[in-house]
DNA sequence: AGCACGCCGACT
DNA sequence: GTCGGCGTGCTC
């Protein structure tokens, strides 16, 4: 199924038959008939699938293995640039690692079928060349007026400068006195101007920058951007965006959570001039179609996205950098499971081209890679500018616990009264949602549970509903327990960003308070606003959840308090202290990243946790030194590999039936592990039962050979699902 | 993914 | 008696 193997034809004539690949989730590509248009590989086609027509992409010779008879015949040629060699060998490589149909992963490449045709321009009127003939009127005298001192305008437009209705140019074409013309679409996408002076850089950035740019001439590698927060990671890949686009190369950045990114856009046009192409999930339909073009065309020379951006049909692609490389929102977790930041990296030897990885709390895998010599690294060890890290302190809740019903402990309802008397501002950090993450009845127990999901309801009083985080069921507030019948009986559990905000309100009374959650906050507009609001010291005290971790930068902000910073350490999650060391540390990283230090309060029962610990001492590479040998201890990743299967169906009896089977057919061999089938840590989820197994290899076992065998073992009965996640990063 | 076919409940 | 619900199966 490889896209062009050696020795194989890649054009087809007439009557030759070809694989065709379609962007569904079938096990492999069909075989057509070549009709009128000769094509090739890569090509884009529209060809017959039962009584409707699809766009797929010729994919190579025919496989065979279908009759004549049932052979059918490809419609034409789509107007459309082809999938790029590469682009075609990365959806190969991406199915056969995830697992996944190939044409699944087509999907995410062609993802917008709309742009697969050409788009039509405008049309504009001009003056016929030679005009008959007409009855002249005084509006009529005015568009002719208007048409000459303008360039050609489209009808409503012509109609709008001529001060006319649209009719009286509509007249004017229909008597030919006007002709109508296509006009050559602007470009959409005005090429970044890299031969603009960049900021003044540190030594440290411009050796690290040196360095990058120089990995450019060397074809594929990895090189990782190690600086801890506030080191101008951005400014030094800048330079070595800058240096790929004078090579004539186009670049991709990968961010996560991009919409929410106003600030590394507005950094950006600050070196570059225009915009680049954005790639994510709210750029509207018709932007998307433009930009899937643009970026097949090659006018899009900068793409920034999410993830899917990986799959786009770049034909010149020479760069891509993956910023905040060890963000979870990099991992796909439904349809095609993939991790884009590994992804990133095949794109790269696929296509032969760098790929720079940056992070202040790189994951332990990247760091395993760094010191196993796989990736190059580049560190940068200070602050830019003089601003120096902010010192880290414990706050021991077993001794200083706050009041009962409150969550903010003395020592740090003291810090914001200072930092707030200093005219500074300060941020309560707490990553949980809503108002209370359990509601429960104070007379018999009875916990609001979501019907669909194992998860309790958290109540949001910003929306006055009881909500699942996992499904999105939502449920007005009883007020009558469905257990004991007790009227006014519930009561709020525990806290989330509301129920802190409504404390540090009462708290701080003077103080002018803003609440930034991801359901609080509508959209990448109200994001940039709000992040305004704080970076113009509208704003005294922000309280928020994870959001407010990633990346932005807030001048005047020189106090962190973590509520919770234990949050997320419990779980039995392979990854849960490495993830909530970066979280602690990234949220950290807020403050103190201008001329005021800043300093960082982290409530914990446990004060004598690694991973408090290590956020204390400011001593990451000791932690991940310890977190590392723990997992080589035993043989989990990066040291040993893993795959979960996941089991799932409505009714609970068929999906043990399937796990059963799968039990039995279970592989055995040195060095492999089948561990299962347990309940899957959220054993209902969206109203499917959950079974899991998980897979441990050791490094050098063919993984995905050896779940193909087992899975082709079992064919599970209709509703029950296997899915399969090689390399999970979440546990959930 | 669509779009059929197919087999059981409420209606003109 | 039909209209239509969505379970199941196929599409080169």
């Amino acid at each position: 199924m490889l896209c062009s193997a050696a020795n194989t034809p890649t054009r087809f004539e007439r009557d030759a038959r070809v694989a065709v690949l379609l962007p569904l989730p079938l096990a492999g590509a069909y075989d057509y008939r070549v009709g009128a248009d000769a094509v090739a590989v890569g090509d884009v086609v529209a060809v017959p699938l039962g009584r409707r027509e699809v766009a797929g992409v010729v994919w190579g010779p025919a496989a065979g293995g279908v009759e004549d008879g049932r052979l059918r015949s490809i419609a034409r040629r789509l107007d459309c640039p082809p999938l790029p060699a590469a682009t075609c060998a990365f959806v190969d490589w991406v199915a056969a690692y995830t697992l996944s149909p190939p044409g699944a992963v087509l999907k995410m490449a062609i993802s917008v079928p709309a742009a697969l045709d050409p788009p039509r321009g405008q049309t504009a009127c001009r003056p016929a060349a030679s005009p008959p003939s007409i009855k002249m009127t005084p509006a009529r005298a005015r568009v002719l007026d208007a048409l000459a001192r303008l360039p050609p305008l489209g009808v409503a437009d012509l109609a709008r400068e001529a001060g006319v209705g649209p009719a009286v140019v509509r007249g004017l074409v229909a008597a030919a006195a006007l002709d109508l013309v296509e006009l050559p679409r602007p470009p959409a996408f005005p090429p970044p101007d890299f031969a603009r002076p960049g900021p003044l850089l540190s030594p440290d950035q411009r050796r690290a920058a040196g360095q990058l740019a120089a990995a450019l001439d060397g074809g594929f590698g990895v090189t990782l951007i190690d600086g801890v927060t506030g080191s101008g990671k951005t400014e030094v890949y800048f330079e070595a965006v800058a240096a790929a686009l004078a090579r004539g190369r186009q670049v991709l950045v990968l961010l996560p959570e991009i919409a929410l990114s106003a600030q590394w856009l507005e950094r950006f046009a600050a070196r570059f001039g225009p915009l680049p192409a954005l790639w994510h999930s709210e750029v509207s339909d018709a932007r998307r179609r433009e930009t899937w073009r643009a970026v097949a065309t090659g006018e899009a020379r900068v793409v920034v996205g999410a993830r899917s951006a990986l799959f786009l049909p770049y034909p010149e692609l020479g760069l891509i950098v993956v910023d905040e490389e060890h963000d979870g929102a990099f991992k796909q977790e439904e349809g095609v499971l993939y991790h884009a930041r590994d992804m990133a990296v095949v794109r790269g030897m696929l296509g032969g081209f760098p790929v720079v990885l940056a992070s202040a709390t790189p994951a332990l895998e990247t760091l395993a890679n760094v010191q196993a010599g796989r990736y190059g690294r580049l560190h940068l060890p200070d602050r830019h500018a003089g601003a120096v890290l902010p010192a880290v302190a414990a706050v021991d809740l077993r001794r200083t616990p706050p009041p009962r019903g409150r969550w903010l402990a003395p020592p740090l309802v003291g810090a914001v009264e200072e930092t707030l008397a200093a005219g500074e501002q300060a941020m309560l950090f707490l990553n949980r949602r809503g108002y209370a993450p359990l509601t429960l009845c104070r007379r018999c127990g009875f916990r609001l549970q979501c019907p669909h999901c194992t998860a309790w309801l958290v109540e949001h009083r910003a929306h006055g509903k009881l909500v699942c985080h996992h499904c999105g069921y939502r449920l007005l507030p009883p007020s009558i327990c469905p257990e004991c019948e007790a009227e006014d009986s519930f009561a709020a559990c525990g806290p989330g960003v509301e129920r802190i905000a409504e404390e540090a309100t009462a708290r701080f009374p003077g103080a002018r308070l803003a609440l930034m959650a991801s359901d609080t906050v509508a959209g990448p507009e109200a994001a940039a606003a709000f992040v305004r609001r704080v970076a113009d010291g509208e704003v005294d005290l922000l309280v928020g959840t994870q959001i407010l971790a990633k990346g932005y930068h807030f001048p005047r902000l020189t106090l962190v308090g973590v509520v919770d910073a234990d949050l997320g350490l419990d779980g039995g999650d392979l990854r849960a202290a490495e993830r909530t060391h970066q979280l602690l540390s990234q949220v950290a990283g807020r403050a103190g990243r201008a001329e005021r230090p800043g300093r960082v309060l982290l409530q914990t029962w446990e004060p004598h946790h690694p991973v408090i610990q290590a956020l204390v001492a400011g001593d990451r590479d000791a932690f991940i030194a310890s977190e590392a040998e723990s997992r080589r201890a035993a043989g989990m990743p990066p040291f040993g590999r893993l795959a979960a299967l996941i089991v799932s169906g409505p009714d609970p009896a068929p999906v043990d039936e399937a796990c059963r089977r799968l039990a039995l057919t279970a592989p055995r061999a040195p060095g492999l592990d089948v561990l299962g089938p347990a309940p899957a840590p959220l054993a209902l989820l969206r109203g499917r039962h959950r079974r899991r197994f998980l897979v441990k290899a050791v490094r050098g076992i063919n993984l995905q050979e050896m779940l193909r065998a087992w899975l082709a073992q079992v064919e599970p009965p209709h509703p029950v699902r296997i899915q399969v996640d090689v390399d999970p990063y979440s546990f959930v």
